[in-house]
DNA sequence: CAAATACTTTACGTTAACGTAAAAGTAATA
DNA sequence: TATTACTTTTACGTTAACGTAAAGTATTTG
């Protein structure tokens, strides 16, 4: 299947078609028409599929469109590559970030799950 | 030092005082107060960090308060223990679905600097 | 062919997480 | 002691990311 519906996509993700449409509005998304009706190919859902990405590790709409952009062809202007690599670094350092402070929140809570589960036994119940 | 101001916190952690405040609104945090001042406690300190990490992850702040309140004394009843133990799991999966997202970034990110880079040297700049 | 389904646009509403401004109290300091 | 720096409460404003409702079009189905 080449193509998908607007609602295809929404159940597939678990997203409202209206939030599609909104990542529409904002550009991030711009799927082709028959007629009146929105047509995704491959390519958008992909898309789509990044964008949600994106917001699970609380990225912004508008930050997921530019590291999203930074896979298109048309990047030919060498001032621009450069500026991609510098966005690149930046959102790796981000990342990187995001990866200490989530293997701290795991540390802690492996912590408090095994002072949890302490407390029950003490507390006579095996 | 056993105390820190609001600006003093304000300060360490790049936020605002009226972050500071609203966290508290929110009854994220309850500093004491010397008069109509608040005094921060090195615990005060800690809960506010752990907000703030838990914002880089994309939590939201009802969502950090429950992280948070985790880690408190009075879990005494086994029914709010093993209600802990399933909050702690789900967070888990969460955390881990998110080291997946941000591997699978990573590694989109290396890939765009990569073609980047040789985009760079075929256009006849090393 | 009528009725139900799926799609469209338009537009106002909502929630979270603060921002910003005003007016006033307090503490340190020149 | 006057001014500067810091603090307080109150309250309305703002932005992002949609939700929700209305009203119409198109297509599929009994």
């Amino acid at each position: 299947m080449a193509e998908y519906s607007i609602s295809q996509l929404s159940k597939e993700f678990e997203v409202t078609t209206r939030t599609i449409r909104h990542y529409e509005e904002l550009g991030l998304l711009s799927p082709a028409r028959r007629g009146q009706t929105r047509v995704y190919s491959p390519a958008d859902r992909t898309r789509l599929k990044l964008i949600l990405r994106g917001k699970r590790l609380g990225l912004s709409l508008d930050d997921s469109r530019e590291i999203i952009d930074m896979y298109e062809p048309g990047k030919t202007n060498i001032d621009q590559l450069n500026k991609l690599i510098g966005a690149i670094q930046t959102q790796r350092h981000k990342l990187n970030q995001q990866l200490d402070d989530i293997s701290m929140l795991l540390k802690d809570l492996n912590k408090a799950e095994a002072d949890c589960i302490k407390a029950l036994k003490s507390n006579g119940l095996t």
